[in-house]
DNA sequence: CCGATTCTGTTTGGTAGCAAACAAAGCTGG
DNA sequence: CCAGCTTTGTTTGCTACCAAACAGAATCGG
């Protein structure tokens, strides 16, 4: 079924599989891992091209514009938290949504160290007309999945970024 | 199960649908497509600190040197195919390995446009070392998954990366 | 032969990503 | 008060990553 799907892909892992012979190693968990980045790989150029480059934004921008819509104004470090990014690499983002129009960096009265960022009219209105268009290529990159796959997938990987993280 | 393996990120993953309200959109879809590449992260970032920083390489560059040990002596395009990476990106990843003394780039007589590159000795050492360790960490990152899961994961996630490559 | 085209790897110019160092603001104990 | 510690976001210095432009080499048609 598998075999049916993607030849190609199984044919390179049997031949690297030959190449290694039969030194000892853990190859279940080897492909698991690569084929872990490998799809986000795909995903991420497959989702830039197709649909954010239209909206000059890249995976991490379009990901804090997200955010920043579910979630509304938001400090600096709960951001990149959120965004899964560190401190220094938001504030790259944020600045070069900054210069698109689309975000805008507030100081908070209160603590002067803190800065909020929300999203501008103009980020806004993108976030609302991209949204749709973004979930719905999220839906063309998983439909060979039924949704019970999708959610098997999605449940496993919970399990392997709690893992991974813990590392 | 999963609810006991991960309750914060679920719960994220509700108070996100909670956000969204009854917008119309494909959640499971969503859900599949981002905990790819939040496992990717949480992946990449796990290894390069856990086991690839003492040896001074990135993910890219582990992936090279990996790929050479495997395949032998590479023409550049070929390289960059295998190691999912654009011609470009390969250039700057074997200028480092160069620099690090891992391996050696050689013009090819027949036609000089051309360009190999092979592991040196100290690359063939040092992926002679590195890769048990390697993928002992694969494991780890991934322990809490059955075999059966394992390959389940790695079937699921080929098949998306075949679709997304489509697109 | 030789001009035009194709192929190959590099360069250019831009964003993204991280760790570590940093400056400025707030906080805390005396 | 205020000297030191902590917290917060930015800067610095580096690697990685891509698309598009490029230069040099090979090839093809006439």
């Amino acid at each position: 079924m598998e075999d049916r799907a993607s030849p190609r892909l199984l044919d390179a892992e049997r031949l690297i599989q030959a190449r290694l012979g039969d030194r000892q190693l853990d190859f279940d968990s080897m492909l698991a891992v690569s084929n872990i980045y490998r799809a986000a790989t795909a995903v991420r150029r497959s989702a830039e091209r197709g649909v954010l480059a239209q909206f000059g934004l890249s995976w991490g921008g379009f990901t804090t514009l997200w955010v920043l819509w579910v979630w509304g104004e938001m400090r600096t470090a709960d951001l990149a938290e959120e965004c899964d990014l560190s401190k220094a690499t938001l504030t790259g983002v944020v600045k070069t949504l900054e210069k698109r129009g689309f975000v805008e960096r507030r100081q908070v009265e209160s603590d002067r160290r803190r800065v909020t960022v929300t999203l501008t009219d103009a980020g806004l209105d993108t976030i609302e007309r991209l949204f749709p268009r973004f979930n719905h290529y999220e839906g063309e990159m998983v439909r060979e999945l039924s949704t019970d796959e999708k959610q098997a997938l999605a449940g496993l990987l919970r399990r392997v970024i709690v893992e991974a993280s813990r590392q």
